[in-house]
RNA sequence: UGGCACGUAGCUCAGUGGAAGAGCACCGCCUUGACACGGCGGUGGUCGCCGGUUCAAUCCCGGCCGUGCCAACCA
């Protein structure tokens, strides 16, 4: 007999598995195997970035999915690779650099990238192994990084193709700008700061022919520096007549009109005059381009008052308000003020309250490419799951403006872009020109900017297959089966791959988008560092083993639902991995050797715990098909903890530990065929604890790894109903007699005896051994004998009545309205339906519970009251 | 302001047009030869509120209240 450990090591396992499934080549994915294609591109986490929770649940999901269908006989490719980052990446690396007194301007282009490639070489392993350790199948022979050779070709190639069709072009607008970062960023990039404690502040424009003024109040009265224009209704009385003049302005000598503006202006709201700054302000610049108004840019990048601010000059915006405000009110213009909670839109990556700037950037249009993304998922070419996302993807997709695509950085990939100094032409190229395309002069110069970290992930899905060239893998694996990510990343990623996949490739990206949701303390708030309720994957895979950490995430994560992530729910989760390892020790002490391929004649608990595995193998897939984990998890808890382990185990025993024969040897085959099943079917969410239930089972010392092995089918575990009804009623007899035991407080030593219970001697006669073993009553006929503790009552349907030995009034007027309730029903339906009619296709409990029987059931249950308390 | 979710046992969550479920917590009992990281039994819920549809609603529909998220935001 082999003695197994008395608890399962899981860093043991890891150790010893992980490695040897890559050395295996298991996960390596070739196009040319059989089997339907199912591909995974990983979303690639910051090549720079450390594992986090949300990559944790994101990518133990991913593994899960991806070990299903490679065991389910699919030709599966999960696809790993790690993204550049952008401003992310840059940033750290400049604050790091700053630390050590380094400016990247003084290093210069070169010098800071090589630092920038040098800390990517250094730290750029780190995520990777974390995944590792997470137990994720990746391909990693197929690793990518967005900055590959590869991929910096496919940014280019897409690139050049709609720069040809007039897809990117080049042009001066007003764009978010970051005065810290001194980048464009695009919209997705702006976060806004809720409730802020600002203020309103007004102040008044005279008229400039002296005959009045016009007040006009705003949060920022700095920009009136860059005022062009008092905007009003056309339809204000108040105002009306003033349109078309002019207004004076303080500081700076110029002349600003009144204009009538009814898309801007509300009349009811402030003084329904409006300052309009074109050059720093989306709305207003609006207004300019209706006017035809001049858009004087009063800021220089990193936020000071520039030339055309005046004496202000070289103030820094926040210093210029100040100095606004107090020389308006020494002209005595300042006309009152309010607070005024609003909200302020800050760089994502630096914080810095962003400014619009008038910018001459690179932009793609957006509406071609926009309308095929969204048909795409209206014809449900790609489904959301849930499917409430597409609303978030619609919403976004239908209103989107064209994208700043330009990012004054330097890590990233530069713009294939080059500028003519003779005739200022700008030459876009597949290779990198020697001469102006318009002109021929070879004084070219590159363009200095990036392009935004987003546009090479949009590419992610065939970049890394190959595209640009007619690859294998891109034959064999795009479209993809499924992207699996957060909300937050839907407009930024999903449906730019989106537009770019049906762009480039004529198909949608990926069949299915999973979201799932957002990982949070116990008590539901935001894990933060600043807040400290941060948890590391790392030290939690540390603490309870990686199958355990796996099977919580997989529990939690319900479709649509963020998860509150406790220890509790660890240890709950992680109990389950102990009491299967000793229902596996169980095994070992019965089952030495591997049974006969063939079926021995089973007993009735055999054939009821296989048909219940049937059941749970059928549900699993069910779940996994529909992306419910969490129902996978709960089913495979909850067959192999109550129904295997719960009761098979007990009934197996008074074979197993019986005399040689028939029934051991069925019990033992029966062990051996529900393990032989787990372990193949937890594998997808615990691949090591799998794998050593598999590699451990008598019998399998060659079979090799389980990873492989077929995934369990419903239909290798047929179910009889009658088996399953008959243990179904035998289990209820033995709940309600280990009831009345508690209620009466009878120790399980204390034997019990029913006589004459029809049930248990006619029908389930054969069951007295389960009837012993689990609950000591014993079943005779006849006389109640006198050595009995208790005599349970005699009758038929005593598994019923037992129950009804503890009925209390309450219970009896529950069944009584429950009567009358059933009543109409049953009445109305047989009215309507005619009797038949009515057997055929009411439900079966509605068919049970006819009047009369529960009426019976009230009564006898009242007698059989009135005949315990006799006792 | 708009959109989308959510509201079921003390907590975290499943679930269904036809007899309310799990885990944790709680209360008893039990160290029985896989497991005390265990076993057995139990307490606990007018399934947010109000209407409607239906023979029947926790489930479908409408309204309301509460919570969360996203998007737009008024100078």
């Amino acid at each position: 007999m082999k003695t197994l450990a008395d608890h399962y090591d899981a860093h043991a396992a890891a150790l010893r598995y992980y490695p040897e499934w890559e050395a295996g080549g298991v996960f390596h994915a070739d196009p040319a195997a059989a089997g339907e294609p199912y591909c995974i591109v990983i979303p690639p986490p910051n090549v720079t970035g450390n594992l986090h929770m949300g990559h944790a649940l994101n990518n133990t999901l991913q593994d899960v999915l991806i070990r299903y269908k490679r065991m389910d006989g699919y030709n599966v490719l999960w696809l790993p690779g790690t993204d550049h980052a952008g401003i992310a990446t840059q940033w750290v690396v400049e604050r790091q650099l700053r630390a050590q007194g380094i400016e990247r301007r003084d290093l210069g282009r070169e010098k800071f990238l090589e630092c920038v490639w040098e800390w990517k070489d250094h730290s750029g392993g780190n995520i990777v192994r974390q995944l590792k350790r997470l137990g994720v199948s990746c391909d990693w022979s197929r690793e990518r990084f967005t900055m590959d050779e590869g991929l910096s070709r496919a940014v280019r190639e897409n690139f050049v193709r709609l720069y040809e069709e007039g897809l990117i072009y080049r042009a001066t607008r007003l764009i978010n700008w970051d005065p810290i970062g001194l980048t464009a960023l695009s919209d997705l990039e702006v976060e806004t700061e809720e409730n802020v404690q600002g203020e309103i502040w007004s102040f008044a424009y005279p008229l400039a022919d002296g005959s009045g003024e016009i007040v006009v109040a705003t949060t920022r009265p700095e920009t009136m520096l860059g005022d062009t224009a008092v905007a009003v209704h056309p339809e204000d009385p108040r105002y009306a007549h003033l349109i078309g003049r002019f207004v004076q302005h303080p500081f700076v000598d110029r002349l600003i009109p009144i204009v009538g503006d009814a898309i801007l202006v509300d009349m009811a709201f402030g003084s329904g005059a409006v300052k309009v700054t074109p050059a720093h302000d989306f709305n207003d610049h609006e207004v300019g381009v209706r006017h035809n108004l001049p858009m004087i840019s009063i800021f220089t990048n990193d936020g000071k008052v520039n030339e055309n601010g005046g004496i202000y000059a070289g103030l820094d915006r926040f210093e210029a308000r100040k100095r606004v405000k107090a020389d308006l009110s020494a002209l005595g213009l300042f006309r009152g003020r309010q607070d005024h909670v609003m909200t302020l839109p800050r760089s994502q990556r630096s914080g810095a309250v962003v400014e619009p700037m008038i910018s001459t950037q690179w932009f793609m249009r957006m509406k071609p490419l926009a309308t095929p993304a969204v048909g795409a998922v209206e014809h449900g070419f790609t489904t959301f799951w849930p499917d409430q996302w597409k609303n978030t993807y619609f919403s976004w997709l239908r209103d989107v403006k064209d994208w700043c695509i330009s990012r004054q950085l330097w890590w990233g990939h530069r713009i294939p872009a080059w500028h003519c100094a003779a005739c200022g032409h700008v030459t876009v190229g597949r290779a990198d020109p020697t001469e102006c395309s318009k002109c021929g002069s070879a004084d070219l110069k590159q363009d200095e900017d990036v392009l935004d970290t987003w546009f090479s992930s949009a590419l992610w899905p065939f970049s890394t297959l190959g595209w640009p060239e007619h690859s294998a893998d891109l034959a064999r694996w795009y479209p993809t089966s499924v992207l699996m990510t957060g909300f937050d990343i839907i407009f930024f990623w999903v449906a730019r791959m989106m537009f770019m996949g049906l762009h480039h490739m004529g198909q949608v990206p990926f069949k299915d988008v999973y979201i799932h949701g957002l990982i949070r303390d116990e008590h539901g708030d935001k894990m933060s560092k600043t807040k400290g309720n941060v948890v590391d994957p790392v030290e939690a895979i540390d603490r309870v083993g990686v199958d355990a950490f796996r099977m919580t995430l997989t529990a939690l994560a319900g479709l649509g639902r963020d998860i509150l992530w406790s220890e509790k729910q660890v240890d709950s989760w992680s109990r389950f991995v102990n009491k299967v390892w000793n229902a596996y020790r169980f095994t070992h002490m019965h089952v030495t050797e591997r049974p006969a391929a063939e079926a021995p004649p089973l007993g009735l608990y055999d054939r009821w715990i296989l048909a219940r595995l049937g059941t749970c193998v059928r549900n699993v897939r069910e779940a996994l098909d529909g992306y419910r984990f969490d129902l996978a998890a709960s089913e495979i808890y909850a067959f192999t903890w109550y129904e295997f382990c719960d009761w098979y185990i007990e009934f197996s025993k008074s074979a197993l530990y019986g005399e040689d024969g028939p029934a051991k040897t069925a019990a033992r085959y029966t062990l051996w065929t529900v393990f032989h099943a787990l372990a193949r079917l937890i594998h997808p969410i615990m691949p090591f604890f799998g794998e050593e239930l598999w590699r451990e089972l008598p019998g399998n010392e060659h079979a090799g790894t389980g990873m492989i092995q077929p995934y369990p089918r419903a239909g290798d575990f047929p179910g009889d109903p009658a088996v399953l009804r008959e243990v179904g009623y035998l289990q209820e007899a033995i709940i309600a007699v280990r009831r009345i035991r508690s209620e009466k407080n009878l120790a399980s030593k204390v034997p019990l005896v029913a006589v004459n219970a029809g049930v248990l001697t006619g029908m389930y006669a054969g069951q007295a051994a389960a009837l012993k073993a689990l609950a000591n009553v014993s079943v005779t006929t006849g006389e109640r004998p006198a050595q009995a503790a208790v005599v349970v009552v005699a009758g038929e349907e005593l598994w019923v009545n037992l129950e009804g030995v503890l009925d209390t009034s309450k219970e009896r007027e529950r069944l009584e309205k429950e009567i009358e309730k059933l009543d109409k029903s049953i009445s109305f339906l047989q009215s309507r339906l005619g009797n038949e009619a009515f057997v055929a296709k009411a439900p079966p409990h509605l068919l049970a519970k006819s009047r009369a029987e529960l009426q019976g059931e009230v009564d006898k249950r009242a007698s059989l009251q009135a005949a315990l308390l006799a006792l």
